[in-house]
DNA sequence: CTTGACCTTGGTGTGTGCTCTAAGGTTTAT
DNA sequence: ATAAACCTTAGAGCACACACCAAGGTCAAG
């Protein structure tokens, strides 16, 4: 299969594509005479598990470790897939944690203020920006 | 007081202080003979404005827009403030339930694998990976 | 008067995941 | 035979918020 159809039937760029080739996440099965990419069966499971890595969060870099141990799994262990996961997971929460205060600070802010038409001289979003050292 | 005092009082770098300057965030109140820049009060609070809205999540754009409202009051509404403040709390949610929803299938696949020093050759977290759809 | 600490500008590099462009070669249909 | 649709490479550009570097000017202390 030519890398258009291919890109077609998973819904990615062709760019997406040949980037995953350089960043060694997929390479093609063979090249045609004329240098084209040629991808197989094999390559959409590949790609099947990137895209579903993709969907629980793991970055490039991260779904290239899972694939090296994917590709070699007699010299890794189950627990190195799991540590990965779970310092994926633990990343994942701290980051939900950050953007939780923002989002409380942030309806703290909302709440405050009148939301009126009139000028802001005295809006309370900004005279809290400016004066509350207290808000994170 | 020049930048590197000022810095160190805010506890950022100089390189930040001349990126917001370029950004148009903060300009110096003036420049010495030399050419140094010289820092006031006023772009003391300036920069604690833009560091505490920094704390609740906005980005430095955002800022940016904050702070043009801020020096034209009269010609702006609580109204926009508000509207700002809602819309980045709302991006912030959604950011929240997509981190939420990796969270969660990271945990689900956390749990089914025994994390043993065994090789991986039927680890749980590969092979969903490989094989299901509806993990997402 | 020299050393060291500070300052200046302009430019490049980082991470993440692509997207787009230019300049050209190949294949397929008419 | 030629046009349309596909493919190739290498490289630039984007968003975001800085960090770092080189080459040089300035200032205070000893």
């Amino acid at each position: 299969m030519k890398i258009g159809e291919f890109a077609n039937q998973l819904g990615v760029s062709t760019d997406t594509l040949r980037y995953y080739e350089k960043h060694n996440l997929l390479t093609p099965s063979s090249r045609t005479e004329a240098g084209y990419r040629d991808y197989d069966k094999a390559a959409l499971k590949q790609m099947k598990f990137i895209l579903r890595a993709k969907n629980v969060g793991f970055s490039l870099l991260e779904i290239r470790e899972l694939l090296q141990i994917k590709f070699k799994k007699h010299q890794h262990s189950c627990r190195e897939v799991k540590d990965l996961t779970i310092q994926k997971r633990d990343l994942v929460a701290e980051r939900i944690a950050e953007l939780t205060r923002f989002h409380q600070s942030l309806t703290i802010l909302a709440d405050k203020c009148c939301g009126g038409q009139e000028p802001a001289y005295n809006c309370s979003i900004l005279t809290t920006l400016e004066d509350i050292d207290g808000l994170t």
